[in-house]
DNA sequence: GCGCTGACAGATTTCAATATCTGTCAGACG
DNA sequence: CGTCTGACAGATATTGAAATCTGTCAGCGC
């Protein structure tokens, strides 16, 4: 069975993602994938339109690579401030070992980020979404007090944003920066908290 | 009196300026500055040690005329809670205006943020230290109940960083800003507060 | 037929020669 | 004297010609 390796985006994809690995962003072509996989490059044209949405679908799968734990996170039990903290130091170690393990595929993220808006815009609204799971079980809870979840999920996702945004990155290796961690999360969740009944 | 006009560190400063407005910062070189003076470049290298201090200079002196108002407003009396408000919206409507305003010199800024850390790294701690003194009246004041004033005070500075870090300037343009800063400030503002004696 | 190839046009990148710039300094000029 | 100049070496940027890449498609071979 399968006497001729059949080509599939699947294989593809994971050859592009082999080849931005090895060359870089900048230096990878469709060229490159196509001679990886032994075939011309206007067979990967067969089954992508262009060289950007090859990009775009490689970028996708490593997001939702990285998306999975924090999916998980969102859909646990269990009392909604911890969760929450858990979920967000969660992220921010994903980005953080992203950067140091992965480097290559991070800069491809970046640059993804900076010009292919849609998939990262899709990726961000999702992680929103989960964040204001755990928010409105909080809610359900009685631990926190909160208008309007889905804007308050959003505040907190930008409140965080200078540890998981890329543009950051450089910063999160420093010393300080878990304390500071510390003093944002804490400074979070008090805004969220709903008042003590004693 | 002054028949010969002499030159001063100010004077190039000054025509620096002009020129990275006219020319931008990747074109704008040492000769030109020399030029718009009409002296020899050499003499520029006499008041200042290379381009980048020149450089670095001409950017101190455009984040100080841009500090001004934030300083005013953190020496204010009032009510801390309305004071931080107005300091923070001030702040963000600062940068946006001059991303619009002088495009150049905010390029200048962006690429000083990058290369060029200790201009910058100073100017965020003063206006931490800023933040720091509006909080601490909070806490003179029994509205705000805060354990470590300076760390609270950064931490309030990295939630906001999406509305004043350049890296996130293409953003500040979006109509949905408003409402997610309206959002991320009442969510702060929740979690500085100290509970309502009744 | 179906999937693949390989040649092609136009866009983009590379590369090396050339020009310009940075930073220094001996000496001119007042 | 002190300030400024202008020539200089090495570093950096610009340029344009050649190479490579992207995206298309007619046709080959299974």
């Amino acid at each position: 069975m399968n006497e001729t390796v059949v080509l599939t985006p699947e294989r593809i994809l994971e050859a592009t993602e082999d080849v931005l690995r090895r060359f870089g962003l900048a230096k990878a072509t469709v060229v490159d994938v196509a001679r990886a996989l032994d075939v011309s490059h206007g067979s990967v044209y067969r089954h992508f339109p262009s060289k950007a949405s090859l990009r775009d679908a490689v970028a996708k799968r490593w997001l939702d690579r990285a998306n999975e734990p924090l999916c998980k996170l969102a859909a646990a039990s269990g009392p909604a401030p911890e969760r929450l903290e858990r979920w967000l130091r969660t992220m921010f170690a994903i980005k953080q070992k992203k950067v140091c393990d992965d480097p290559e595929m991070f800069a491809t993220y970046l640059a993804l980020a900076q010009d292919a808006r849609e998939v990262v815009e899709a990726y961000k609204d999702k992680q929103v979404d989960l964040l204001a799971k755990v928010l409105s079980d909080g809610v359900a809870q009685g631990v926190f007090a909160i208008d309007d979840v889905k804007a308050t999920a959003r505040a907190v996702f930008d409140a965080t944003v200078r540890y998981h945004h890329p543009a950051h990155a450089e910063e999160w290796a420093k010393p300080e920066c878990p304390s500071r961690i510390e003093a944002l999360i804490s400074l979070l969740l008090k805004g969220l908290e709903a008042p003590r009944k004693h």
